[in-house]
DNA sequence: AATGAATGAGGATTCATTCAT
DNA sequence: GATGAATGAATCCTCATTCAT
């Protein structure tokens, strides 16, 4: 008689219940207890399943890139044409899943976790490389060598939109983000495109 | 003979032990044991001089942002014309004094900290909104009614850079900073004379 | 097989360490550590069955008042007649569960907490409220009138008797207590006897 | 040119100090700090005058009991015979100058700090004996060798009524203590009269 | 005489983590 | 699988006390 496994049925309730904590309290300061009543468990136990607070920390984390991964993927998957691939991605980043308050508050601390806790640097870097490259395929046919400096800028100014994000007050408003980057890339596009013809 | 005040220079000490070991740690996790002993004194005597831990955080940041406001200033004061005034706000916003590596890593953990602590939010809402002003002041010549636009779309890419310096491997590199939300103004800008030519 | 619910032995004996040291001690002045130790625990375990210092200071108080209160009531249920009800109380009071050197100087330092604290100031008063009521409704039939100011006297000279047993060298003495009060008593109404029948 | 010597000025200061800050506190758990703002001075000086803070304590219940000594003793000399005498106690006892509220607060912390520091209890057991004595000497003549007892009864009456002034929220009543514990020598002698009589 | 500067010692409280059941 | 019990290690903060000026 298979017994349910309850393992990934408690370790996604904790996932969640950290993400959720990490944005009620804007941080890092959160204690395993609270977390583990969030997910409706003992704290010992959520220290069964994750080893450690840092553990939950690093799955939360893993989990939240995972998402964002995966929504840029299908909506990548879902876009023809450079351009639309391009604000594909734009959507992707400010869609409804990674842009909720909570969820950017979670990514700011992570941000900040990532400083100093190596395998959350490694975590952000391969999405960030991954996002970079991205960025970079589509621009590339649109603004040739200037693809790279392009993508660098939409990289900035995408955290950047985030980090506001934590600390407005309103809510997140995912449209205006999209087009006020969207505006940004437009205008250089039309530059080089007028350069490379005049040129 | 009037004995030397030392609490000024106490103060400062403590201000730049906070950024330290602030930027050193990536985070706000840091002992005020540790603060102390830096600036070189027991904990006892930080908590004379700062009532609180807390009060020596804000305290660290009104530094900061004071260090900051004073650089754009000074930029602005020696800029003429609006294009020259423009370019200035983003050499002061990443110049050396408030571009090094840890004082990136406290701005970040200050804005962390304006999540929660009302007395941070106030002191980075003063100083988001006069950035703000500055730059929609400087843009109006040249943008017209897009100004506002661009200068959110300028303040979410200094943001941005900032947030990836604190990540970075590389030392920062405040002329390459410069240049990439400098380009992508000047091709704003660009569309926007050619618009209004055309239209 | 229910495990054993520790808890309340754990809150006992922690109430009953509070009591001792606070008596060793003779003030307030003991730290969470000494209770926890006499109790045979840590200092953590103890924060973690009381919130507080203050929450364990409070048990110990309602503690030695629901013991002193139970004492009375048992004693009042076994006398009969307003003179044996008196005595009851007197004995009662001076009766070695709470006349115990430690308790009696616990009991004062508890007076002492009650003009700050409010919740203790509560209990106390409670208990002399309690106790007053008690003398009146033994007094009245014999005193009348009178009954309320000897309640009073017979009050205030428990409290004192109280008072110099947490200085006395010697150890405490209940029964020479409560002649020196029940004397007091019998004087007064005596003459108050008198007047009655010469008015 | 002889500077007017201000020592005893400061310890006088700091002694009246002590007392309001005892009973405003309604305990020992007060700082140097906080006496000596209220003395108008530094803490430091407090210690240069008194070399502890225990020595701050101690001066300060001396104070008290001399206070309170000199009043009964001016009372007594212009009393005359043994009833007037008796009377002149208490209302020594429980005259404006030691039965302000925040003066009998203070008492009772001295109660308190004579359980544990040796110094106090010998200043108090002076006061206690030289007051039983007194009684004693005035209730010789009148009630014989039922003297000791009543000086015992009276004794602990002026205690408990002073312990309840501290907690009391109604403004210390002088008459009505005396009024109480008058009665009770006057029921006790009135007995102890009838019985010589008719024994 | 007077004080600000300075600190070591200590205390309440929190928390991640372990363990027995 | 699940949890209450238990604790050691921190950490912030306070305070009596000393010292140089």
């Amino acid at each position: 008689m298979p017994r349910p496994c309850v393992e990934p049925i408690r370790k996604a309730a904790l996932v969640e219940a950290v993400i959720s904590e990490i944005g009620l309290a804007g941080s890092l300061d959160v204690t395993v207890s609270q977390i583990a009543r969030r997910a409706g468990m003992s704290a010992a136990l959520a220290h069964h399943y994750f080893g450690s607070k840092e553990d939950m920390f690093l799955a939360a984390m893993r989990h939240v890139l995972t998402v964002y991964g995966a929504e840029v993927r299908g909506a990548l998957a879902a876009a023809d044409g450079a351009e639309a691939r391009l604000t594909a991605i734009l959507r992707a980043s400010f869609g409804p899943a990674n842009f909720r308050r909570e969820v950017v508050a979670a990514w700011l601390t992570f941000w900040i976790m990532a400083q100093t806790v190596p395998q959350a640097r490694r975590l952000l870097t391969i999405y960030e490389s991954r996002l970079r490259s991205n960025l970079t395929a589509c621009l590339r046919p649109l603004a040739g060598a200037e693809a790279p400096r392009l993508a660098e800028a939409a990289g900035a100014m995408i955290d950047g939109v985030y980090l506001r994000q934590a600390l407005a007050r309103t809510p997140p408003d995912g449209k205006a983000s999209v087009a006020l980057i969207r505006a940004m890339l437009t205008a250089e596009l039309a530059v080089i495109r007028g350069q490379s013809v005049t040129g």
